[in-house]
This record gives structure tokens, sequence and C-alpha cells, in this order.
DNA sequence: AATGCGATCAACCGCCGATGT
DNA sequence: AACATCGGCGGTTGATCGCAT
């Protein structure tokens, strides 16, 4: 890893400001111990000595420095090189919803807001995936996020019969798909690429910040194809414009030919269209049978084509939420 | 100034699927 | 086939903040 991201670590920890030293946290410095063993049925003999709650900041340090120099690999052994008393889960969920130098900070602008109530209501709780639409965003966040103000901003405004989107100021319900690209352009242009879209073989050293030690060619998406490239000769896949939640999963059960996305957007265009009467009567995530049922579902998310979808978002309703 | 209470958000928990042994 | 481990995910918790009273 280059040196002047060596240089940037006190600048990236100094800029997460407060809250890494105890803002909204959990009590620090919960220790899973010798001494607790007797107390917990739950508490596995590895657990043992893991820290739990708080991270200091010197355990930021540790595990930022770590990854920079070592890159992603095995949550656990990161955990216990890093020389960090934490269970990998911990570590792992550090990373991705703090440390991480792509993540974008502050409020959720209006054009987010309008994105992420798109989202779920083709989406569902699937704050993952829909945080892989949202640059710089972690699933925590954006489900923080609904959870708080927007769940209450609908409860407040269902009364008025305003709309999801009248809630948020879009005229008509529905937010001009442009917008929503250009929103999303956007949203590249400072974070480069979701971390969620990149494909990496077993072998393959992960970049813990490609938008550092990478220079992407931009690609013209805005007139309807949003291109996966496949121009990384490491093998990884980026969606430089929409991020692609295709991008895992987009090849066929064998693995070798990927499938007609045009064929696919067709199918789902003719969903749209066949259904349309039926969707303004229904909900979303019912219609495609993927409610709040994270695991289980019967259609995974990369065996269509969300690409087609947001394209046809305009065929979506504002489905009347029902908490 | 003190208190109550809702909002916020980092972190944990438990489950699931994939993978390895 | 059975089990263990791991990563990932969504749901939930709980500490703290900030505003209202």
């Amino acid at each position: 890893m280059t040196t002047h991201l060596k240089e940037e670590i006190p600048e990236i920890l100094q800029n997460h400001g407060n809250s890494i030293a105890g803002k909204h946290m959990r009590k620090p410095d919960l220790m899973v111990g010798k001494d607790m063993m007797n107390n917990s049925n739950n508490i596995k003999s590895k657990d043992v000595g893991v820290r739990k709650g708080l991270w200091s900041p010197e355990e930021d340090e540790k595990l930022l420095r770590y990854m920079i120099s070592k890159g992603q690999g095995c949550w656990s052994d990161i955990a216990r090189n890093a020389g960090l008393q934490r269970c990998g889960k911990s570590c792992r969920l550090r990373w991705i919803n703090y440390l991480r130098p792509d993540l974008k900070r502050g409020a959720f602008s209006p054009q987010e807001q309008h994105l992420i109530i798109h989202l779920h209501s083709i989406l569902g709780n699937r704050w993952s995936q829909i945080a892989a639409r949202l640059p710089g965003r972690t699933d925590n966040e954006i489900k923080n996020f609904w959870n708080s103000t927007v769940k209450k901003r609908l409860k407040t405004n269902s009364d008025s019969c305003e709309s999801r989107d009248q809630v948020l100021g879009c005229e008509n319900g529905i937010m001009p798909i442009n917008e929503l690209m250009t929103m999303c352009m956007d949203s590249s242009s400072t974070t480069s690429s979701s971390m969620h879209d990149m494909v990496l073989t077993h072998d393959q050293q992960f970049d813990p910040f490609p938008m550092l030690t990478n220079s992407y060619d931009m690609v013209d998406g805005v007139d309807g194809d949003y291109g996966i490239l496949e121009s990384n000769k490491m093998g990884l896949e980026r969606d430089f414009s929409l991020p692609s939640l295709e991008s895992r999963s987009i090849e066929n059960e064998n693995n070798s030919a990927p499938i007609d996305v045009k064929s696919h957007n067709n199918h789902f265009n003719n969903i749209c269209i066949n259904n349309t009467e039926q969707i303004q009567n229904s909900h979303v995530e019912d219609l495609f049978g993927f409610g709040n049922h994270g695991h289980g579902e019967n259609l995974r998310m990369g065996e269509w084509d969300l690409e087609g979808l947001m394209q046809d978002i305009s065929y979506f309703p504002s489905p009347n939420f029902q908490f």
C-alpha cells in the first residue's frame, strides 16, 4: 500500500469526529473473560478474551493500519493478526460501517433520500441491496435512517394521505429517473465504486482503497446501458454508473454464460407493463415475493434485472406503506 | 437548572447459506 | 452426511444527545 495512505490514517481517524470516542456508544470495555464463563451459557471457549462494546481510537487505528497494509482477508485472522481482542465479525462491522475510507459522512441528501424511498419500495428491507445502490453509504446507516426518519415521516403524513414521495417533496410521487441517475453518478464520482460490487476470486487480494488506487474509465451510462465493465484484468466487475446488484450473480448457475441482460430487461418490462393495474393495487414487495423476509426468499436478487426495474421505476406507484 | 423523553446511531445478536473438513 | 467455521444480513438494543417542559 502506498505511503500516502499510511500518512492519511490519523486524518481518516480524525475525520470520524467525536463519535469515535463514545458518542452514541455502548458501554466500553466489556470483556468476555474467564470470570464470566460461569455466568453465561452462551459464551464459547473461543470467545474468552474478546472485547465488546466501544471501539477505542487505538483499536480503530490498529484495524485501519492492518487493513491498509494487508488488505481484506479472513476476518478472524485480521482480528488476531492486528492485535485486536475482537471477534472477526466485530472487526468486519467496524470496517464496513465506520473505518472504510470511501464512506460518505453527514446527512443524506434529498436525492439520496428519494433513492432510498424508491429502492425500499422495490427491495423492501434489503438494506444491503439498497446500500449497494448508494455508494459510500452503509446498510446500517440506511436502516437507521429508515427506521427513524422515514418511518416517522411517513407515519406522520399518512393521515394527510401524502405518499412517501410527497413526504420527501417529490411531485407526482415519481422522481425522474434521470435525476436518480444523476444522483448516482454524483455519488460515484466521489466514491468511485461501492465495495459491495466487487467480485473477487479466492486468491485475489482485496484492495481496501479502490478509489485511491484505480483510475476508472467512466462509462456513458445515462442512455440506458448502465454497463458492468469487465475491463479489470483482476476479474473485478465494476459498475461505474449505478452500482449493480447483478454484478455478483449475473452469471448463470454454471458461471459460464452470462445471462442476456436485455432479455431480462424485456421480461421485467413486460411484468411491469402487464401488471400495472395489479401493482397499483398491491404492495410492490408482495408482487415480487420479497418482503421483509431476508432469508429464504424465492427469488434471488441477482436473478432479475434491477437496471430494467430502475428504468421502469415510474411504473410503480407510491404505495401506501403499512408498518 | 433539572428532568423527561424522543431521536439518533454504533454495535450486538441470532439466523442463514456457503464452504471446508 | 454431519459438523464446524465463516461471512453476511436484518432486527434489535442501549448509550448519548438535544430539545421541550
